[in-house]
RNA sequence: GGUCGCUUAGCUCAGUUGGUAGAGCACGUGCUUUACACGCAUGGGGUCGGGGGUUCGAGUCCCUCAGCGACCACCA
């Protein structure tokens, strides 16, 4: 496989077939150890973590966007001679993998999570854990993603758990973390309580339902209006508005609830808004945060009436023990038979739901850990506002300083048990408790040996968070962390900012005094064909494997970079993918085209400047312009410019032109310049394949491996590779260097002249095709030049237009006084083509043709010269657009005398 | 309620210092041209959502309206 080894070309399959290569070269880099990041002392390095996947379960079309970004930066970034680390890894998402791993066991019939007890149960999830991160790993290596698997990683690693315990205790101690009793999302089917931002919002068509309160003393009653019913099992007062002149005489009394018989009391809350329903409201401090505001402001009694499971406790008299649903319908029922239902209104409010499990949650207080965020997001905030942290793109750093600025404190325990347990010991003798990075035997306050550890797990975020530098090593001082820490860029959906990224920035910079990372690129999520979601439920989601099946890694990672922009949401459509797999195809026989001439050339040789003739220079120049088109595009992370600039590149101008044009060189043996048309077909392919290969890894690496050693760069092994210790160098596309735009190469003239061949060309296959003359007829062609320059542009290039043209015969002469009469005719800035169809022509159609293009040119050559007679223009405009405009409208007018010349002349016929 | 995004060719989308609108797919026509029919050539197709403004000049900047979407907050 390596390069001194040409395969002859005819041996290649006319059709690129990615499965004959992706595997293979997916191995052959693993065994050359390519991806292993080196530390180079002196050299500065390249990170990105990955976003780790959960282990929950496989990847999907997101995952491949994210990881395909991620490898094209690494990729390049490792080809500019970065030492590059891409770190893999997975996380152990608590709470979606253990609810994952209880329905597994509900499925197969076997022992529930309590049955097994805490040890049985994380045995099991061991096991589904080492299942699926398998399944991860295989479908990364797939995508052909460069990472280091030397240093793969995951959540629940020794020294990842040992980072979580140091994190926790450095918070613990500094106060930062607290035990806080409060109000808490808790969902009743996963039993647990969730933080702020798991919790996800429904629009739901509700009902708002009335109810009557009786004054105690029979005076009359209040009008209360609720969107749950069952709460009022658990209301402690009804509340009215201070200044609410409707009710002020009736604060203070007392009403006797209609559903509980028991007294509670009117009291007056600024809270309450006049305008919304009755004005008055039931308050139920046990179940919603606003009621135990109220609660803890007036001093009242929070009886829970809706337990863990979302039943309803015992507190709840004879509605005890039923869910929360049946409940109350059960109440509004009663409220309908025993007269205190006044009116039911529809009413849209919106729910919150389990990110998890989608279940209603239900707010309720308890126990829980918190972090206190304010002293963590002020400096988090700084970094971003400072542009110490960069955010691509920048709208979303409003989103993100927005929802730092106003952060709650981060509610962190969880009542599972997959994840890292909450490192605080209790003392049963003293009753004390402290927090430890090591499992402690005595009680540092009595020396009891009598602890016992807090029952719960922490929020899976707590542990991601650490991310960026856990993985390198933190909170040990390593090689890898003193080398690789900061990361420089973050990679990942806009959808994890708030729980992930935000959290990665605070807590690196608490726990590391540096930002993690310098930039953050968040892109858009992959949508559906009919930009829906895709998801679950829905049944549209795509297994990246299945299009890799089809079409190829490469097809699949050009499809999700191109034709979209940095954090738009992107639709997947399998024409897309089937357009990338053709241009890979494209590619691979243009590339077979080449090998196949290359095969009795010398690359010793060297050959004379005079070899190079318009086309090699023009190639070469355009090939220029794209490199610095690429590099610019990739420093502003927009890869979906940068891909169709190269695709542009091989497509419309390597292929359709530019091996077109060679074939004749190639073709003929004695043709002294074929030597320079074979060099030149090679290095610049070689330069092409490097350019690409950040974005289709394998098809590239195929191809180059096959090339002719001496076309490609002298330094194949880099020398980072060398550094790394890398003993078996095997030579690679892939640790070859990214090109660079060369000043040589640079060569304006020529693509001028060429770009008036081309049009030249273009104007006779037009001709031919609305003159049916036949794809094959040759013709003739009278080409008249109408400045001296074209015409030696036009000598230059006779060749390439007979060729391309194909002409009979070429005339090429200085524009005649006398033009061909039943001729076809083009007319172009400075050239006027004629080719004479005899009796094809038919007259008043080519007038009528002519006429239209003659309005047309006049139009556009109208439009210029308002411009030029604009003093504004002329006084404010940049000169160099001044003058293309001015050329311009000098090429209008030209073009415009010689078809109305050439109308007039037809006209007399 | 607040913030942001989208609205460009039949469809899906590019278009980042403002200088006469592009791609892929689809469509019409012609091609077994010795790299490729996953191809070649050649066409048709757009008042860049509406209105206003800034400017010599606006798809591009500002304001406004409309439709769609997302996120944040919140509604007893």
């Amino acid at each position: 496989m390596s390069g001194e080894q040409m395969t002859p070309a005819t041996e290649l399959a006319s059709r690129y077939d990615p499965k004959q290569v992706e595997d293979e070269f997916y191995q052959y880099w693993m065994d050359a150890k390519l991806y292993q990041a080196p530390i180079v002392e002196g050299k500065q390095p390249f990170t990105i973590v990955i976003p780790p996947p959960n282990v929950t379960g496989t990847l999907h079309l997101g995952h491949a966007l994210n990881n395909t970004m991620i490898d094209i930066l690494i990729r390049w970034k490792r080809m500019q001679g970065y030492p590059t680390l891409y770190v893999p890894g997975t996380d152990h998402a608590g709470l979606a993998t253990q609810i994952r791993v209880e329905e597994d066991l509900r499925k197969s019939g076997g022992p529930t999570r309590h049955e097994l007890g805490r040890e049985g149960f994380l045995a099991k999830t061991w096991e589904w854990k080492e299942k699926y991160q398998g399944t991860i790993n295989g479908q990364l290596r797939k995508l052909g993603v460069s990472v280091d698997w030397s240093r793969e990683a995951f959540t629940m690693d020794a020294n990842l758990s040992k980072a979580v315990r140091s994190f926790f205790v450095q918070l613990y101690n500094k106060g930062l973390i607290y035990q806080g009793t409060r109000i808490t999302h808790w969902c009743p089917k996963d039993q647990t309580a969730l933080s702020d931002i798991e919790v996800e919002y429904e629009e739901k068509d509700s009902n708002l339902w009335h109810f009557r309160y009786p004054l105690e003393d029979g005076t009359g009653y209040i009008e209360v209006a609720t969107t749950r019913p069952e709460t009022m099992l658990g209301d402690t007062a009804v509340a009215v508005n201070p200044e609410d002149a409707r009710y002020t005489h009736l604060v203070g009394k007392m009403l006797r609830h209609p559903a509980t018989g028991k007294l509670i009391p009117i009291i007056a809350d600024g809270y309450v808004e006049k305008e919304f329903g009755t004005g008055c409201v039931k308050v139920t401090p046990f179940h919603d945060p606003n009621d135990f505001e109220m609660g803890m402001r007036h001093h009242l009694e929070m009886p829970q009436v809706i337990g863990l499971k979302g039943e309803i406790t015992e507190l709840g008299g004879k509605y005890a023990g039923m869910d929360r649903y049946e409940c109350r319908k059960r109440i509004v029922a009663d409220a309908e038979a025993e007269g205190w239902l006044v009116k039911i209104e529809p009413h849209k409010h919106s729910v919150g739901t389990c990110a998890r499990c989608s279940t209603v949650v239900e707010p309720l207080i308890s126990k829980q850990w918190y972090v206190k965020m304010a002293p963590l997001a002020a400096p988090a905030a700084k970094a971003v506002e400072s542009g110490e942290i960069k955010i691509v793109p920048e709208r979303f750093t409003k989103v993100y300083l927005h929802w730092m600025d106003n952060i709650q404190d981060w509610c962190i325990s969880r009542q599972i048990w997959w994840g890292h347990r909450i490192p605080v010991w209790y003392c049963d003798d003293c009753g004390k408790q402290h927090a430890a990075e090591v499992d402690p035997t005595t009680c540092p306050h009595c020396g009891s040996t009598k602890l016992h550890q807090d029952e719960d797990a922490l929020d899976t975020w707590f542990s991601s968070a650490l991310w960026p530098f856990s993985t390198l090593g933190w909170p040990d001082k390593t090689k890898d962390l003193d080398y690789f820490y900061p990361n420089d860029v973050l990679i990942t959906g806009y959808d994890i900012l708030f729980f992930w990224v935000a959290r990665m920035i605070f807590s690196g910079i608490e726990l590391t005094e540096k930002t993690p990372f310098h930039t953050v690129v968040l892109h858009g999520l992959i949508r559906d064909s009919q930009g829906r979601k895709m998801s679950k439920s829905l049944g549209n989601g795509i297994d990246p494997l299945d299009v890799i099946d089809k079409y190829g890694t490469d097809a699949l990672r050009f499809m999700l970079v191109t034709g979209s922009t940095p954090g738009n949401d992107i639709r997947f459509q399998m024409d897309k993918v089937e357009a990338a797999r053709n241009f890979a195809n494209k590619l691979w026989n243009a590339s077979r085209f080449v090998l196949m001439n290359l095969e009795d050339w010398d690359p010793a040789d060297a050959y004379p400047e005079g070899d190079y003739n318009l086309t090699d220079r023009w190639i070469r120049h355009r090939f220029n312009e794209t490199v610095k088109a690429v590099d610019r595009l990739l420093g502003e992370y927009q890869y979906g410019e940068a891909a169709r600039a190269i695709y542009d590149f091989i497509w419309s101008e390597f292929c359709d032109w530019y091996i077109e044009l060679v074939k004749p060189r190639l073709y003929n043996k004695e043709d002294a310049s074929r030597g320079a048309a074979q060099e030149t077909l090679a290095i610049v392919l070689e330069g092409t394949l490097r350019l690409l290969h950040p974005f289709m890894p394998f098809v590239t690496e195929a191809i180059w491996q096959k090339l002719p050693a001496q076309s490609k760069p002298v330094e194949i092994a880099p020398e980072i590779a060398k550094q790394a210790g890398l003993t078996e160098l095997q030579p690679s596309i892939a640790v070859t260097p990214y090109p660079e735009a060369l000043g040589a190469w640079e060569d304006n003239e020529a693509a001028n002249r060429m770009g008036l061949l081309v049009d030249s060309i273009k104007a006779l296959r037009s001709i031919r095709a609305e003159f049916r003359l036949g794809e094959h007829a040759k013709i003739e062609a009278i080409l008249m030049a109408t400045t001296p320059d074209s015409q030696a542009i036009l000598e230059e290039g006779r060749s390439f237009i007979e060729t391309l043209g194909k002409t009979a015969s070429l005339t090429i002469q200085a524009a005649a006084e006398v033009k061909p009469e039943n001729a076809a005719t083009a007319v172009l800035a400075g050239i006027e083509i004629y080719v004479p169809v005899g009796g094809l022509i038919d007259i008043p159609k080519e007038i009528e043709r002519l006429t239209k293009e003659a309005n047309a040119t006049e139009a556009d050559m109208t439009k210029l010269k308002n411009k030029l007679g604009n003093e504004g223009f002329l006084a404010k405009a940049k000169p160099e657009v001044i003058e293309k405009t001015r050329e311009e409208a000098t090429a209008f007018e030209e073009k415009l005398t010689s078809i109305n010349a050439r109308l007039a002349m037809l006209r007399k016929l």
